[in-house]
DNA sequence: GACAAATGATACAAATATGGTATCATTATA
DNA sequence: TATAATGATACCATATTTGTATCATTTGTC
């Protein structure tokens, strides 16, 4: 069980970078030496952030990105709803009106209040505590 | 992001299932037509269960399995271990002595923390609170 | 002993998710 | 106009998850 994957991953680095030099803007060119991220594959992810308003783009030359939000507003827990689907316990395979099993449920309510924990958790990291 | 896998949630009810029964043992076609799970696909879970010693198995004629333990000895932890791997921190990029991205193992810090906090809440759900 | 009903072991395959690449179009600055 | 950047998108490779199939072995019953 990961509760992030690469994509967040590489994405909190990249905010993080950004965040942390004087300049508002910068390029994917700069993020890729001094991150080793393959570069095709961080544009990929940072035209997601722009899509979803956590960053904002300058095309052309000189362009780049740069936080679209104060460090301090943008959570973790909103880069891994982005890059990896909500969090979710184990989805329900019965998708009838009652769940025919009862230990299951009892299991999803258990893992349910566990979740609802580890998301309010996640909603206390932001990009700001991660700097230093 | 999942807590539990399909091969884990299938466990636990079909674990949850033998343990609802006067019987002790009971083979996987009773499993298979009360829980319609996929016959192959379960034979191979129980028999994993069975090699990790959660489950007992019985050949032959009249075979089937039975639990190993008493149902409030078999932890939920234990079973998405067995299933799902290690729960891990997303896994170190850099697998040099120090990690170069001050921002990354901040996060990790972070990160494990609310992991062990996760696992200690697994740890306490076990078979029996499970049945009713 | 033969048959039937069960598990043991294991190889294979399909479907999905993850991680990554490549290309062409568009924009902005010098 | 050349260059350096992003936008959009299609594609590919690999790993993981989910599921299937087969043959061997064991055990109880007639």
């Amino acid at each position: 069980m990961k509760l992030i994957t690469r994509e967040t991953d590489y994405a909190v680095r990249a905010l993080a970078y950004i965040a942390g030099q004087k300049k508002e803007v910068v390029p994917v060119s700069e993020l890729v030496k001094e991150l080793t991220i393959p570069r095709a594959f961080l544009r990929k992810l940072l035209q997601i952030l722009n899509r979803k308003g956590i960053l904002k783009s300058y095309k052309g030359n000189g362009g780049g990105f740069a936080l679209a939000k104060r460090a301090r507003e943008i959570f973790l827990v909103d880069l891994i709803k982005i890059f990896q689907g909500p969090l979710q316990v184990s989805e329900c395979l019965f998708k009838r009106d009652i769940c025919p099993d009862i230990s299951t449920c009892l299991l999803k309510n258990k893992l349910g209040r566990i979740e609802r924990r580890v998301v309010s958790e996640l909603k206390s990291i932001n990009l700001a505590s991660l700097l230093n």
